[in-house]
DNA sequence: TCAAATACATTAGTTTCTTATGTATTTTTG
DNA sequence: CAAAAATACATAAGAAACTAATGTATTTGA
């Protein structure tokens, strides 16, 4: 089962910044792999929507980048700048915010965490 | 406070669809007026936003309108059809489960309903 | 050995909004 | 009672944020 792929958007950037908070670094790939095993195939980010992602981010500040290499291959190392952890933690709380709000508008009862 | 625009992306449909279940039949205006009192004030939703939304829903059959003369002004009603009905189910249980697993993946704590 | 996985990236096209604009009627308020 | 605000519809240009497709190259595993 897949969601609805409109529904991931407007949430990609708060996931991938929660997911770098939690990780100190990770690469690209790797990104999508995770929150592919986290959700259980739920939620798969394609890469046509994640590296943009990625540069956005650091083009704004909120990640920096160090580039590995693996043999010959390159691997791209993202972590948070001390911006994109505060952004981070505005977003989180945002989105979650917003669920409460969209939870009482459907009148959705939720398992208790 | 307001959120920002993207979260209600992909989510808009299913907060129309889901009020027309909850009260047979309903017109443009009062969506949005209903959207922002329940919400209190913090999801707004555009008119360039919802007529679109309203014209497509009509054009898959997921709902049908009746016009009604207030005076001189007109108002368009909406009312879910059958097949509206059964995916205003989908939405809404589709959207309830991604809420879920976002909360898994950004390890939200939600108040308990 | 060769298909699948790993790892980066870009581009064209689509969807779904926002912002702006337009028209007209009705209600409220100073 | 005139003007502003609210009510009620609608469309159109532009932006944002994806998807799907494509490209390149290396490494791993059956």
């Amino acid at each position: 089962m897949n969601y609805s792929t409109e529904l991931l958007k407007g949430t990609l950037k708060t996931i991938v910044l929660k997911l770098l908070a939690d990780n100190k670094k990770m690469y690209g790939y790797e990104i999508t792999q995770r929150v592919k095993e986290l959700t259980l195939n739920k939620i798969q980010i394609t890469e046509g929507a994640l590296y943009p992602t990625l540069h956005s981010l650091e083009a704004d500040g909120f990640v920096t980048t160090e580039t590995e290499y693996i043999g010959k291959r390159v691997r791209k190392y993202y972590s948070l700048s001390p911006t994109g952890k505060k952004k981070t933690k505005e977003k989180v709380s945002e989105l979650a915010d917003f669920m409460e709000t969209m939870k009482f508008l459907l009148d959705i009862k939720t398992k208790t965490t």
